[in-house]
DNA sequence: CTCGCCACCTGGGGGC
DNA sequence: TGCCCCCAGGTGGCGA
């Protein structure tokens, strides 16, 4: 999926077109998401939309009463189409807006679309989510603190989103080149100093693709359909054997937690 | 608690 | 063309 750059990329190009208006219908073409599309879902014509927001990687659509939570797994894209413009095959549900329409597509279907009653954030998928990385309670200093007394690889804890939201595959090993750590060191070894740099690197790194519009991996297209161009700028991921564009070393990759991980041996220690 | 691993699903690319 | 294998953005849930 897109990470937390390429939601919030998506959550900036919808609001816009959703804020104050009222959903007119709701198109369930495919319920076999993540979790089954319930009948709450289909049935939410006529409520309001207050505003999007998001957590971690989930986007909160405000209806008023309740949250819409859609979540765009790993090849999900949420778009403001025609309404009439035909589905193609991995276009599984419209919010639809009179002439227009919010449509998920998500080839892999590991995506999600929920309805959420009363307080979201207390919805048992966002109640146990860490801290926002873009957000004021994010520094070096908490970052210190999360990481006392784990010894897992520094890579993983900064993607469990018990602890850190929205930094995924791309981003943690992006994140650690640009702050010189290695992603196998312990998280509970680095230092406050580093800790200060590395929480410094994951908003650099978190910003800076936002600005760029998010990444173009593969199908992520935002919310008008347009490919971002963060990818360019990638240092380290899938740049394994190319030299390190500030070292020239070759680029490693490894495997953690069944997920790729890429760094320089010379830039990163 | 923490940790490592699995599963869910489809499609694209490379090698033969 | 076809087949087979590997790889891919996430994350809840399981057992150790």
């Amino acid at each position: 999926m897109p990470e937390l750059p390429e939601v919030e990329v998506t959550r900036l190009g919808i609001e816009p077109s959703v804020i104050g208006r009222p959903i007119t219908a709701v198109v369930v073409r495919d319920s076999r998401l993540r979790w089954p599309v319930t009948p709450a879902v289909r049935s939410l014509a006529g409520k309001v939309v207050g505003g999007v927001g998001r957590r971690g990687k989930y986007l909160l659509v405000d209806c008023g009463d309740g949250h819409l939570i859609v979540h765009l797994g790993m090849s999900g894209s949420l778009r403001m189409v025609p309404a009439a413009a035909p589905a193609g095959r991995h276009d599984h549900v419209d919010i639809v807006f009179g002439a227009n329409a919010l449509r998920l597509r998500d080839p892999r279907r590991f995506g999600a679309v929920l309805w959420a009653a009363g307080d979201v954030h207390r919805h048992r998928l966002l109640a146990h989510l860490g801290v926002e990385p873009l957000s004021g309670d994010f520094d070096g200093r908490r970052l210190h603190a999360i990481t006392r007394g784990h010894r897992t690889a520094i890579k993983n804890l900064l993607m469990d989103a018990r602890r850190i939201v929205g930094v995924g595959n791309i981003y943690a090993s992006e994140s650690l080149y640009r702050a010189g750590i290695r992603p196998q060191t312990p998280a509970d070894r680095l230092s406050p100093e580093r800790c200060a740099r590395l929480a410094r690197a994951v908003r650099g790194v978190l910003r800076a693709a936002i600005r760029a519009g998010g990444s173009s991996l593969r199908d992520f297209v935002g919310a008008q359909g347009e490919h971002g161009c963060f990818q360019q700028a990638y240092k380290v991921y899938g740049r394994a054997g190319e030299p390190c564009r500030v070292c020239s070393a070759p680029v490693r990759r490894i495997v953690q937690g069944q997920r790729s991980t890429f760094y320089c041996p010379g830039c990163q220690r």
